[in-house]
DNA sequence: CTGAAAGCGCTTACAG
DNA sequence: CTGAAAGCGCTTACAG
């Protein structure tokens, strides 16, 4: 025992023992009748088989017969060949139909096969080893109970912090229960490129009934043409295309926006300025357009320029001085990075947060999860998105829906200690 | 724009605008008959009708003419019937040969496809949408380039931190470029109750080429039955069947332990504890071996009663007394939880860690990030873990591996603030 | 209740 | 270089 123990310390690597399992990787026609051949040319020829090599025609039936025989012959003892139903049918004096029918038993088909029967195939199904082929019923059925997870970039990205995290989370508990596996589309990776969903012109999706998409793809024009082929998918996230009706389960942006304006609007705050960054996105879009439409109705409009477009890195003193010069005093920030960057400038110029400036994030960065606390701002329900998803992608298969499904889940509000009452001529 | 927009907003269901898209859940003959008839009275009737629902012979060859009229006057307006190779080699006038090996160019058949035939097969595919029925290639080929994931609790388990996910991440990282996808076994859930991988008889892990099997098994008999049907998986984490050779890559826990008593060896310790959980399975085996083999080697022996298996909930004062009445100076814990409680306790003693007493921890939780940081312990490589059962697993389909396969990685060893020297007479 | 057979949509030797 | 056909291992109407 303690010597056993030590081996296995002491080895890095070791492959040790003879081979105890042999997988089948499904051989054709011809690789198995060399096999025949060998093995008739070992002995146990059944037939004439002098010119066997050339006797294309005749092979097949020999094959057959062989087949037979092994199956008779050898139990188990020859693992080279899957074990399929016909081996079951012919063992237990059934037809394969009898035996699809035990295995499955609800199914539509008018087979009933009576206990005795049913209990034989079973012992026999045991007997020999027998597991149906998923593939080969997902193919008779034309259906695959797989359901596709795509994402752009790598599903698990960082050390730690994983921003489709929640959503998985969320997609794994929903789809539980329903029968469904989940397959994750690593293959679709080139190298250091991001991932294609049409790379070398075959689409894998296909291999799932429906699939889920999450992040951003680089190309929106990949979106469309998996709509025209009528495959049914969800993106986790709102996605535009000007020509195909798209599926999504969406974070409510513009709402959560819109409230954190109306917040701001009821502390006192009346010229406030949004912050976001150069790439604009639906996302991006629809917090925009939530400012908006909340200034618009609180009668607080600024006329075009209370929108600044910009990168927090690019971010520096004369945009903060633009922003200041219109007297604002509540700054959306897109992002955590915008408003860290925001107070950093604001504090050069002898400024603080929230006590010259409030400001609001809006979003809740995955990774940041410490510095992120003190601020006021929301967060988007992405386990909930995950969840939503995959509901509208099953809806979808089960033909519970037609049209295009389209959900817009709330934000959460946190309170945080950045935004601050203003009084009147602050 | 601003109201489109505000009706998005607004509504937090909305699923709108007319069916763009329409799956194909592969019917079959009967029900594609029916359809067939309907089109047929429908007043494209090619052949007398009249008694159609009852001719069953001759509804094949109908079918097939209809069919072929269809693909020939109906351009994709028709979105029913999945595209297939077929059709495709009918519209290319070439057999399904030539399409088959357009698409696979490189396969080891003899099949050459002229380049002008190729163009015009990609065209008439790009016409007609075709794209390949990943299924049916997998049935075909007997290949079906998806990993399976096994775990027998859920896959992404908690809010944040995620026992598995390291070993996720290792298991994409490897098996990207491998051109596999990861097939995530979410369907074999049965409500609270663990996952089992031989559910209701059918093994859904066939679907898969192989499988990698991450967690604790309730029931390890699952495994060897796994094996026994052929089927290829490995293990993250060492596991132990006395009828059966196991595929595993697992962490050096042994070696691991070892070190940390050679350590305390050099430090001048000379009594030491090994304090573990009741539950006893391979990795908790290997850590004891480790403990017990370097005690022996370095004459430290002493005897049996040395290691205590007690969960930390019930380890309480009376156990510390007989730990201490042993005059130990180092206790190796085997999670953080023992180690914190052994702590609380010799608090209320009035001692203190590591000035009174030195404590290494045989581990790192994943959940509990901060208060880890001070304990003398190691770290398991566990996504270096899921990248080698990636390999052992790919080699195995690879046929680049006979026997069984079994990997120890070592584990890394984090100094910490709790093991301190001793003088002699502490 | 059961058998024979077609079909799912591909791949692949084999014969031209 | 190409076509006709068998086979992968199932499911399912249909006829007994």
């Amino acid at each position: 025992m303690e010597d056993r123990r030590a081996l296995i310390m002491s080895g890095v690597r070791t492959a040790l023992g003879p081979s105890s399992s042999e997988h089948d990787p499904g051989r054709h026609p011809a690789v198995r009748c060399q096999a025949v051949a060998r093995n008739a040319k070992s002995g146990c020829s059944i037939t004439p088989l002098s010119d066997f090599q050339a006797c294309h025609r005749r092979s097949r039936l020999i094959m057959r017969l062989i087949r037979e025989r092994e199956t008779v012959s050898t139990n188990a003892s020859n693992k080279k060949r899957r074990v399929t139903q016909a081996d079951v049918a012919r063992r237990a004096g059934v037809s394969t139909a009898v035996v699809s029918a035990t295995l499955n038993p609800n199914s539509a088909t008018g087979v009933r096969v009576s206990q005795d029967t049913a209990k034989r195939v079973r012992a026999v199904m045991r007997e020999l080893g027998y597991t149906p082929n998923p593939i080969a019923q997902s193919l008779a059925r034309g259906k695959r109970n797989i359901l596709g997870v795509f994402t752009y970039e790598s599903v698990f990205p960082s050390e730690r912090g994983n921003f489709f995290y929640p959503m998985l989370r969320g997609i794994e508990m929903q789809v539980s229960g329903a029968g469904y596996d989940l397959l994750l589309f690593t293959s679709a990776q080139t190298a250091e490129a991001p991932r294609q969903i049409f790379a070398g012109g075959s689409n894998r999706l296909g291999v799932a009934d429906g699939a889920i998409l999450l992040g951003q793809e680089p190309d929106s024009s990949e979106l469309e043409r998996l709509a025209d082929e009528g495959f049914p998918f969800v993106t986790v996230g709102r996605r535009h295309s000007g020509r195909v009706e798209l599926n999504w389960a969406a974070a409510g942006y513009a709402e959560a926006t819109s409230e954190i304006v109306s917040h701001g609007h009821e502390l006192g705050h009346r010229r406030i300025a949004y912050v976001g960054g150069a790439t604009i996105r639906e996302q991006q879009q629809d917090r925009e357009a939530g400012f908006r439409s909340a200034m618009h109705r609180l009668g607080l409009d600024q006329g075009p320029d209370c929108c600044w477009h910009i990168d927090p890195e690019t971010l520096d003193a004369a945009c903060l001085e633009s922003i200041l010069s219109r007297r604002v005093t509540l700054i959306l920030a897109e992002t955590l990075k915008h408003a860290e960057r925001l107070e950093d400038l604001l504090r050069d110029k002898g400024m603080y947060v929230p006590q010259d400036m409030s400001i609001a994030v809006l979003g809740t960065p995955l990774e940041d999860t410490k510095s992120i606390l003190r601020w006021t701002r929301f967060e988007a329900p992405r386990e909930e998105m995950g969840r939503e998803a995959v509901r509208l992608l099953l809806a979808q298969l089960d033909g519970r829906l037609n049209g295009p499904a389209q959900t817009t889940l709330p934000c959460k509000f946190i309170p945080g200690d950045t935004l601050r009452p203003v009084t009147d001529g602050h």
